[in-house]
DNA sequence: CATTCTTATGACAACGATGTCTTACTTCGG
DNA sequence: CCGAAGTAAGACATCGTTGTCATAAGAATG
């Protein structure tokens, strides 16, 4: 009982050649015919079949993201982004969770491919970072873009936002306020975007003519209880920080939570940053100073050049904001 | 230059149709023969290509999961639970966001079944209680399960939670912690769920013999700005409450950042509710006494019952759990 | 005015699987 | 030992599109 493009050719009295041609934007239509057709296909409500099309033709309308973070804002702004681009290219798009650890990883992503005949895949980090899977997408010859890669740049297209820089900035606005003393918490040590946090930071001291002092950082993985160890591990210095710079909000939250078990006061006390912009940051008291990462826009952008891309390589980085909110401030006494 | 199923039926020297029984587990296939097969297929690293058997068979091995959630944990669990189970049944799962507010929500579902001819929907809430999309797919005569349905829970088969019972319980352990004055915050007005935690929270008030007092109750959106402001109303009044069950997290939050910015102690000046048990619950300080919703095991049970199911109208009821933490404590001077 | 080029359309094969039908070989009951 | 039933496997049509090629009419060229 399913609508055909049969069923639409017979009512609109043309071959179902000259609707698929309609329907693809082809060449070569009269105006008439045309209109004869859309009709044929509004009254009829008709939705040509993915699957036939796939088969008969070279595209499948569908793209794959391909994913494995354990952040659910991380990965829901990604969807977001990448689905709004999608809906406009009338493409759909297939979330894929995916194990980065997983052995058979690559052969999964080649099983997605054969199975659902993608037309390009975006890759979100860490998975943009999986040598595997990277060889693998490059001997079928697939086009595909990466979100924030932390690993070679040359090879493929990709989006990101400047990791660097943005620690940098934010080790410079506190620097700025006043603060000497500048604890930072590192990120999980499977993110390249670690290092990357943990060099800005650095590189900000040493501009301003700070040593660097090793007892100030700690590491951490990302997830609000590494956070809190390592602000008591911070707190307990004999020469405690007057400010703390964890590199993803959710240890900034672990921070505040450490804090406000010994009934500090954040700012006035302790000075809390953190890092992503995560809904988070918004949620907490006090409200997180952060950098906002624009998650959404990454995407978005990502399933562009998968769209506009003549499959050239093309490397866009996308701004940064600090966002200043109440967990910052001058440290007391000055 | 893609593998198909001639590739494999040519390797084990047998007919297409054994292969494609071999890969449909169908019976009359010879344990040899079947073994042949399956080394071809391994040998081959063949996966069959979907739109061909869809097109083919009667069978897309899609099944879709719409949703219009504006929470990300929440989506990101039920989006897990599915893909979990559809990962065990061999079957690709469409994560569909939509605009239950848009006028075109049914005819953008009936697109989305004729486009891709899934077997199946999970209907995640609140797209569980859209009148148009109902009917559509009563219309298609399309299998759906729903997942904390709102409505009529009479028609199609339902996965949920007792929102009535959990309610109820979260203010009787309240209430048996010694507070006589428990400050409610109603959840967004578009959501089912909200009015039945009210109604549980007047039901156990009732229990204990405590007057309902409309004053004590306030509006929200399930946000946090919105637990913020009600915060602020409940404390301001000349009786303020020595408890407050937000019903849900976020609202919880807000809550929670209010007190803070006044220098209350959370929660021996006021004890603190949420409800969802979201990531955000063990990330704020103190962490959130707060119901813990099965969101995970609602999505996987309601895949199951797309699979096994004989089509017969089940509704499933999961148990919830109040997970105790530091927001909650016996009111002062008890 | 004949010839070529462009436009507009249709007939038909092809995509890669599954469904149906047919055939041949086994097994089994009497 | 025969016929019926059960098992095993292949030939071929089919699903709903798009790609390729053929064809015809009108426009442009010399």
């Amino acid at each position: 009982m399913r609508v055909t493009i049969k069923d639409v050719s017979a009512l609109a009295g043309v071959s179902i050649k000259t609707v698929s041609r309609v329907l693809n934007k082809e060449r070569y239509v009269r105006d008439d015919t045309r209109i004869k057709v859309e009709q044929a296909v509004a009254a009829l409500n008709f939705s040509p079949s993915l699957a036939a099309r796939t088969l008969g033709g070279g595209r499948s309308f569908q793209i794959a993201l391909i994913y494995d973070n354990h952040s659910p804002y991380y990965i829901h702004q990604i969807q977001e982004g990448v689905w709004a681009r999608c809906r406009k290219a009338g493409v759909r798009m297939l979330a894929q969770p995916v194990d980065v650890a997983s052995e058979m990883l690559a052969q999964e992503v080649g099983g997605l491919i054969d199975e659902t005949h993608v037309d390009g895949i975006i890759l979100s980090s860490p998975v943009t970072d999986a040598p595997a899977v990277l060889a693998e997408l490059e001997r079928r010859d697939i086009h595909f873009v990466r979100i924030s890669p932390g690993t070679n740049h040359a090879l493929t297209s990709s989006v990101f936002m400047d990791d660097v820089l943005a620690a940098d900035d934010m080790t410079t606005h506190l620097i700025n306020a006043g603060h000497r003393r500048i604890g930072f918490i590192i990120g999980h040590p499977n993110h390249m975007a670690s290092d990357q946090r943990h060099f800005g930071y650095r590189k900000a001291l040493d501009r301003a003519g700070i040593d660097y002092e090793p007892a100030l950082v700690r590491p951490g993985e990302f997830d609000f209880a590494s956070g809190m160890a390592a602000a008591q591990a911070l707190i307990a210095l004999p020469k405690p920080p007057t400010a703390i710079f964890a590199s993803n909000d959710d240890m900034a939250a672990g921070v505040l939570a450490y804090a406000h078990s010994l009934g500090l006061d954040v700012p006035h006390d302790l000075s809390v940053a953190g890092f992503d912009d995560t809904q988070l940051a918004s949620l907490v008291w006090p409200p997180l100073t952060t950098i906002r990462q624009p998650m959404r826009d990454l995407a978005y952008t990502a399933a562009s050049l998968l769209f506009e891309g003549d499959r050239s390589v093309i490397h866009r980085r996308l701004p940064h904001d600090l966002v200043e909110r109440g967990s910052t401030a001058r440290p007391r006494g000055t």
